[in-house]
RNA sequence: GCGUCGGUGGCGGAGUUGGUCAAUCGCAGCAGACUGUAAAUCUGCCGGGCUUAGCCCUACGGGGGUUCAAAUCCCUCCCGGCGCA
């Protein structure tokens, strides 16, 4: 028996694009659909309730930080990611694959999942010429795996494909991903072409011990119910991106990630390489982007499910989404301003709060601002993916994506 | 009234063996950033003006003085705390 089944009900006309429904062992998700981050086994300031109340269909919680802390044993053992965290729809875990390039070329770098055109510079946040920045990072890479040096206590860890598997299963989501390394933007093509190589081979150790396992749990009767996902990379060559397509596309994963740093000029080719190349009938998974003009790139492409921190993390400092663009609920024109966030917004936090009062909360640094504003943001991305799997239903995605862009991006 | 300590930028508070002081730092304020979360975080600005990696004004309670040079020393006045009458 699959862990998963994936059924495509409606195409975009001559594009990669479509809408379908994944079933997982915890409920469906209807795609595409915009995965909501949950690193720590908690949406920052939002109860699963909440969640839910949103429309939030699945979350990712990542391998990483769960290992540290509370440790991948005491989830296990308290029945699993989701018992633990009591959420009871779909649940994936990142790998810690991401890791590798946060903590790792990352490291103060300044950069990060998109990088910038020449002419905006990355500054690194570390100006002295004797600070070493090899030597800061707290991930180090070699063809085995990554050591990792905790960002919370400075102890040291090693992470192999095999190791990220386990504790996956230890976790236990409905999802997993395999351990990969995601580069750095700025890395030269040789190295993009070495680190994609190496996430290859660690593509097939992964697989292998989760099969490994599975045949295992087989043995003693137990119903294996986690799906794995193979990351495509690559970085921002298409000759590299199209290798790693056909590599991992033939093997045995349940479905797919694009993992990976772009530039806002290079994302749509890549995905329209990629998932051209991609198994049709398995999901594609856009790792770690989601503004509201990547949700319509990445359908029109091909791409299923997403997900991002960018609606939770810039909820957290004030940053809101609203249908005619993003705006900072601190600057000082919104002290007075008695209106709704977005307007025609029917999230509970525009339902009852007028951005005079979100202000105020920020302001004086009330944690309920930062909940509300997490609730707007999500609601508001979520819906967008709603909005654009409706259009597809319809055979409006063009007119949908056109009208939401214009006002969006214009103010229009 | 006498004595004593103190009056610094919106606030708190450094600086008072004179120069490297438009003045540490924090708060408030004004902006910016954030895309598989080292993030309830980080960055910049924050006396005025300009051709803003620089330059020019006005500034450390008011006034006067000493000095090449004063927030820093002296005189005087005003204001506040404390003590004594």
């Amino acid at each position: 028996m699959k862990p998963l089944t994936f059924d495509i009900l409606k195409k975009i006309p001559h594009q990669l694009g479509r809408a379908g429904v994944l079933t997982t062992p915890h409920g469906s998700i209807e795609t595409p659909a915009f995965i909501v981050v949950g690193t720590k086994a908690t949406v920052k300031a939002l109860t699963p309730v909440q969640l839910k109340e949103i429309g939030v269909q699945a979350i990712l919680a990542n391998t990483y930080h769960l290992y540290l802390e509370p440790g991948d044993e005491i989830i296990k053992d308290s029945g699993g990611l989701h018992a633990f965290m009591h959420w009871d729809r779909p649940a994936m875990t990142d790998s810690g694959g991401f890791q590798v390039f946060s903590l790792g070329d990352a490291f103060g770098a300044g950069v990060s999942k998109f990088a910038h055109e020449v002419g905006e510079s990355n500054k690194p946040k570390i100006y002295d010429k004797d600070f070493s920045l090899e030597q800061a990072r707290l991930a180090h890479i070699d063809e085995e795996g990554v050591t990792f040096t905790s960002h919370i206590d400075g102890s040291v860890h090693r992470f192999t494909p095999e190791r990220s598997i386990e504790i996956q299963h230890n976790i236990g989501a409905d999802i997993m991903f395999v351990f990969d390394e995601c580069t750095s933007p700025m890395a030269p093509y040789d190295y993009q072409k070495e680190a994609m190589e190496r996430t290859h081979q660690w593509a097939k150790r992964s697989l292998k011990a989760h099969l490994f396992s599975n045949s295992r749990e087989l043995e003693n009767k137990q119903k294996v119910r986690q799906a794995l996902f193979g990351i495509v990379q690559g970085g921002r060559h298409l000759d590299l991106r199209k290798v790693s397509a056909q590599y991992l596309g033939v093997m045995d994963f349940d479905g797919f990630g694009i993992g990976g740093s772009f530039t806002k000029k290079d994302l749509d080719a890549t995905l329209a390489l990629v998932n051209g190349i991609l198994p049709s009938e398995k999901p594609r998974h856009l790792l770690g982007i989601g503004e509201p003009s990547d949700l319509f790139e990445g359908v029109e492409h091909g791409v299923d499910l997403f997900d991002c921190v960018a609606p939770t993390r810039i909820a957290r400092t004030g940053m809101l989404y609203t249908s005619h663009g993003k705006i900072n609920i601190l600057n000082a024109q919104f002290v007075r301003d008695f209106t709704q966030i977005s307007e025609s917004c029917v999230c509970y936090t525009c339902s009852n709060y007028t951005r005079a009062y979100i202000a105020h909360l920020f302001r004086s640094r009330e944690m309920l601002g930062a909940t509300l504003a997490s609730i707007h943001n999500l609601y508001f991305i979520v819906n967008v993916v709603n909005d654009i799997r409706q259009s597809i239903f319809s055979g409006t995605f063009f007119e949908c994506k056109e009208n939401f862009l214009r006002k969006y991006q214009h103010g229009g």
